[in-house]
DNA sequence: TGCATAGTTCAAATTGTTTTGAACGAACCG
DNA sequence: CGGTTCGTTCAAAACAATTTGAACTATGCA
């Protein structure tokens, strides 16, 4: 509302209100990460930040995006564990300063490494243990139960191919991340564009 | 506990509780598929089926898993919808019984085009709307502010980039899918495998 | 030291999602 | 026709996740 006295240097709420664009970007970048399994204003917060020119507190945030200090202290909290958020120092100013982490393909390759691959590599220690399982079945006396036993080795056997596979995948996809600046763009994919700042 | 009358043609329910494997597979595949934004039972509902020799019916399902009447119902609605559950029909038996669909690849390629796809191009979308309306911001007066719809235009037009290159990804993997049975396994990584039937 | 502001924590409240179970409609069977 | 079983729907209940705000800790400053 207050339409904001914009050059200040020390005033509580420098500007309380979100350009269309921000509100824009923001706003679906949250549905993204929500659907994603993060929570929604997580994403809101790194797109704010993502759209700044310079780092912001977090009352400015609070104020940009109508949250309570407790949920931006946690969700600030919650981003830089996922490394794609970051307290910047500025000279003189008591408050922590946040910035995005803007290298995408830097920030997409960490949550990637770090909580997909966890998760099929749980999947497949899960797939292995009902194989153990399903090892012992099959030698047993019921017929009905042999035919049965080897047909789930069979399913599991492809479900745990399967996340091999993704698993290699993902990793095809870090290791391109890890080399340089310029990473998906030649992954495979149209070989010929010119370098981006992803 | 009812330890089940096993070749039984009419009895209620056939078996009442899962063989280990089961229960480890169908857990997990209900994790991974939550974690997918999915309801958990909709991963467990897969999984059993997909274990399953025969096609089994909604009252198998309920006793199995222990849910209601009304779950088991939209469960498979939403499992038919995705297309990962198929309605069997059997000789003279009333009931409806279901089958999973066994095609790892073809049911997760159907997903991912639905679901993925869609949200990219919404994605996409968003940013061609705040980059319209951050043109106009480029020729506005102040000068602050056409500094940052600058700035917010590159890293919008990242964003937007980083988009389509996550669709094109997305589309050459649905490709190789069509193409065949053995699908993934050849998508860039390890050309040398033999066949396997994802 | 005492005041003021920044930041964190956590129980309670809110919000959102999934499940339940009773009520209903449809199909089959004698 | 009834009676029975199957399947669906939907409002209420249970559950889960997120947010709030007040209490608290820490730090800077005079």
């Amino acid at each position: 509302m207050v339409p904001s006295t914009d050059g200040s240097e020390k005033g509580t709420a420098r500007r309380v209100s979100l350009w269309t664009s921000e509100a824009i970007v923001s706003d679906m970048v949250g549905r993204l990460i929500e659907f994603w399994g993060f929570k929604r204003n997580m994403g809101r917060v790194w797109a704010v930040l993502y759209l700044s020119p310079e780092p912001l507190t977090a009352q400015e945030l609070r104020s940009l995006l109508r949250l309570s200090s407790g949920a931006v202290s946690m969700i600030l909290n919650d981003l830089s564990r996922w490394g794609v958020v970051r307290k910047v120092w500025i000279q003189g100013d008591r408050r922590d300063h946040f910035a995005a982490e803007v290298q995408l393909w830097r920030m997409i390759s960490r949550v990637l490494s770090e909580r997909e691959k966890t998760e099929i590599v749980v999947f497949m220690e899960a797939c292995e243990e009902a194989m153990r399982f399903l090892e012992s079945k099959v030698a047993g006396h019921d017929l009905r139960d042999r035919a049965k036993a080897q047909l789930q080795l069979e399913r599991i056997k492809a479900l745990h191919e399967l996340a091999r596979l993704g698993k290699k995948l993902l990793d095809g996809l870090l290791s391109t991340a890890k080399l340089d600046a310029e990473p998906l763009t030649r992954f495979l994919l149209g070989g010929a564009r010119r370098a981006s700042s992803l």
